[in-house]
DNA sequence: TCGTAAGTGGAGGGCACCGTCCACTTGGCT
DNA sequence: AGCCAAGTGGACGGTGCCCTCCACTTACGA
């Protein structure tokens, strides 16, 4: 990529990574249905330009979404290097749930995107956590019938939060993961305050 | 309503309940989205003829789910009659959730509609639930810091599960509903078996 | 300085959807 | 039986999206 990438005209190169920039943060703040022509003009470049460097919307998301994914392979890896089992454990899905909650487009660009891309991370993302599960099982802090399967559980659940307003849908998903996190474990602490989740708000 | 109906012609009418009968199940099974032109071939009527009756697609929405909504309600006042308040609080948990993950149209046809629609019933709905939460905090088996606001909470949470395919989806419903109601409460018991969520299955 | 390959933008083709229009059909009263 | 208002269906206009095409512009090596 660096290689391609390296041997455009200058221009050619700035104009991509802004194309790139204003994806993420548009698929972030908005989803993935924004429209080509919405990222083309807020990136000051036309239609073609976006074509041209990414052939079809889903290339566009796939590249928009890598470091992502990247972020979150490194998460889980951290976390396996945490000393302490649990911590780790809860680490983890603290973070990929906050990374989700605050990015409306990573789940959907995830599933999406699901089979042809990053096979090999998804792979190693999802041993590393197995691995991380046995751990906290054996540690006698997770709860032995603990599934990883629970992990997309939780994924789903905490997505199904993105229909309410960004800073609306951080708050519930904190509240959220620390109900499951409480139920995962063996003993009980204290929840963060509730959200106050009216449906006017979580309608914007 | 009926008076309405009843002043029909005999087929009119029966092309009315048969275009009614389709919406539900298709938006039941492939969520909002379905074309109008769709649910007319299923009915075997023209467009113009569900049009004629529904003069907008969110009216079809609104008397599709009317029925629905009040079965919430239903559900919310029968916990409240029930005499364990511990247990009426989960079985609304439990069957609107369930009613939720069988029926893919069901939360976005709640959320669609919202403003306008059915102010009463909701109102009573909520009001009821808050009292069913009180009830039960009172009886010293719900944790005093549950928040009614988590019921939407709940809600989205388990409106996300209806990404994967409505089997799935049902059984993960199950499983997250478990793990939240063991939160909420002051005990802990057992939970259904863990759903192999892999991705492969959650996108069909 | 200048030629050219790389880069660019906007018009528009193809598609899917919502909702409308209008010429035709039919139930049901007399 | 016969009339006509009520009912019907399919073609069609409008919109928003993805992506392509092609005539024009520009970076940059010689």
């Amino acid at each position: 990529m660096t290689a391609e990438t390296s041997q455009m005209r200058a221009d050619a190169r700035e104009n991509r990574a802004r194309v790139l920039a204003v994806a993420r943060e548009l698929f972030a703040e908005r989803g993935l249905d924004v429209p080509m022509a919405a990222i083309a003009r807020k990136a000051g470049v036309g239609v073609a330009t976006l074509y041209r460097r990414f052939p079809t919307k889903e290339s566009l998301v796939v590249e928009a979404f890598t470091e992502q994914f990247a972020h979150c392979q490194a998460v889980v890896e951290e976390a396996l290097a945490d000393p302490d089992p649990w911590r780790g454990f809860c680490t983890v899905i603290e973070k990929v749930c906050l990374l989700q909650a605050s990015d409306r487009g990573f789940m959907a660009a995830f599933v999406s995107t699901f089979p042809e891309l990053h096979s090999e991370v998804r792979n190693r993302t999802w041993s590393a956590f197995a691995a991380l599960v046995q751990r906290a099982k054996d540690s006698g802090h997770l709860r032995p019938d603990f599934s990883p399967h629970d992990l997309t559980l939780v994924l789903l659940a905490n997505n199904g939060l993105a229909a309410a307003p960004v800073d609306v849908a951080t708050a519930a998903s904190r509240r959220l993961v620390a109900y499951l996190l409480e139920s995962f474990r063996t003993g009980t602490d204290a929840l963060p305050p509730p959200v106050p989740l009216s449906l006017e708000l979580v309608l914007r």
